[in-house]
Formats: C-alpha cells, structure tokens, sequence
DNA sequence: ATAGGATCTCTAGCAACTAGAGGTTCAAGA
DNA sequence: TCTTGAACCTCTAGTTGCTAGAGATCCTAT
C-alpha cells in the first residue's frame, strides 16, 4: 500500500495531479487509511503509468479514458484502440509539419536580422507583413480562417 | 472606420477574440460609435494582423506583448526582438525533435498491431510499458519528474 | 510527547480563448 | 419612415490539464 507521494515518486505524476485524475475519474477512487488519506497498490500505480506514458505520447485525457476503457476489456477487438493511436499519429505528423515551417519562417527571420535598430529589424518586419509568409498552408488549408481571407 | 466584424473578416481574428485582446490590454480599447460600438482603423488593422502572425507563428501572447511594444520605439536596437525570436526557434526545434520521437513509437505501435484483440494489441501493451519506449530523454533530460523515477 | 513533513479539502488561477444569455444598435428593404 | 433581423454590446461561465495556495489534520521519527 502506497501513499500518495509514493505513488507520486514511483510514477513521475505529481501529487495534485493525481487527484485531479480521480477527481475527474480517469482513476478510480482511492481507498482510504484510518485518517482519510490515500492508499494505493500496485494496479493503481500500473493504471497511472499507462495515463502518464500515453500523456507523453500527446494523447488528449478523453482518448486515454478510452484507451484505458478498452484495455479493460481485453477480449474486445483492438481496431478501436488503432484508430485512436492512429487519429494521433497524424495529428503529431501535422504538427510537425507546421512546425517545420515555423522553423523556416524563424530561421530566415533571424539570419535576415542584421542587429541594427527596430526600424529596420526583420523580425518585426517579417511578424508585420503577412504577405510574404512561408507557414501557411499545409493540406487543409488556412486553418480558423474567415471567408475573405486568404493566407 | 471598420466594425469589429470587419476588422474580424479583414484579419481573420474572431470578434470575441478582439475583445478578449483588448480586454487584455494586448490591442488598445477602440474608440466608440454614437451607439457604443468599437470603430477601428488601418492602424488598428495592422497591428492585429501582426498580432495574428505572430500567434500563427507560436509566439505566447506575453511575448507579442513585448515585441509590440519594441516595434512602437524603431530606435531602440533589435537585439530584444532577437532574443524573443530566438527562444521561439529554440522551443520549436524541441518541439519537432519531440514530435518525431513520439511519431517513430506510434508507428512502431500501429505496424505491431496485428488487429487482434485487445489481450494481444501492441497499442496498449506500448502504452502500458514504458520501459521500453523511445521517446523520452532528448536533451535536458527526462522532465517533471520526481528523484527516484528515471525514465 | 512533540516537531515537522505529508496529507486532507477547498478555492482560485494559468493560457488563450469560446459559448451563451439577455439586451441594444445599425443597415437594408418595403 | 418603419421594420426586421443581423450584428453588436456586456457579463458570466466553460474549456483543457493542470498548478498554487490556505488552513486544517495526520503520521512518523526522535
């Protein structure tokens, strides 16, 4: 039986943390000591590593509810848990690529600077103008975009 | 003279948004029709257009505070403006290392998959191990973590 | 027995917005 | 000119995934 801030130490999870992973019911309630405070065992500590590792890996704490819902169930098919991991992959493949493009845009903005007064700064110059921007634009279009606007 | 729903379709930043910027003190308050309504112009347009960019381009708003108030002194030198851009490129190539890190597990996880059931699926098995998982540990070290837990 | 660290509950706050309620103003058509 | 309905106003509360603090209680080591 661990405490809390073993539970803690043993999983990287900080201690507020876990209980606001009970609170909202992502684990399940604790049981208690003779003075009301938490007492864990070793499926907790498994079930908390599993929503600290997939929190890692970007996954939304509505798909780990899932995922640990369907890991429940180990005679079910695993075709659900696939599509969320690969709903994610292709979520983390877009912002890469964003990224990437982000980093373009920075480095050019940065190589372009020549440390001289504000007035003439790419920086600024580049975070001005809109026109000339290499980031935008990647499959799905300008995204959170109103009809009129092009980017 | 732009209502804010123009000035919403000329940027491509939704009303409440402009709102919210103003409310925050990141835009000045607009001046006021006969009516109460806000009434902006060019300057204004400008300046959330920069605003925008800047967000697309992953800047947190406390920084686009900062840089907006660089780019309303053009004397002072652009070595601030340097800084705040660097620390931006410095957190997006960690961000992509990071990224294509958890995207090499997630694909490792998705072809291991044999589409089994759930007993036997890579997917949960990945997520349920973290022992030997890939992605941690780029640079700094693993982070938020507790002495005692190395990852 | 006691000191002080760990735990408890509760509330409030962070970023960066978004959504809704309930009321007012503006612009275009009849 | 009137009317209608879209756009605007303010205000509050919600979102995600936590984090921080207050003030009280518990547990453990000396």
């Amino acid at each position: 039986m661990l405490s809390i801030g073993k539970l803690s130490a043993a999983t990287g999870v900080k201690v507020p943390t876990i209980r606001y992973y009970e609170e909202i019911g992502l684990l399940p309630e604790a049981e208690r000591s003779a003075g009301n405070q938490r007492l864990y065992r070793k499926e907790h500590q498994e079930r908390l590593a599993f929503v600290r590792h997939s929190r890692e890996l970007g996954f939304p704490l509505d798909d780990i509810r899932e995922l640990l819902s369907l890991s429940d169930r180990p005679d079910m098919s695993c075709a659900a848990a696939d599509v969320i991991a690969s709903r994610q992959l292709a979520a983390v493949k877009d912002r890469i690529a964003r990224l990437q493009a982000l980093q373009q845009e920075l480095e050019r903005m940065l190589t372009q600077c020549a440390q001289g007064t504000i007035s003439d700064c790419k920086v600024i110059e580049v975070l001005s103008n809109h026109e000339n921007c290499l980031h935008a634009d990647h499959g799905e279009g300008c995204h959170s975009v109103h009809p009129g606007h092009d980017c």
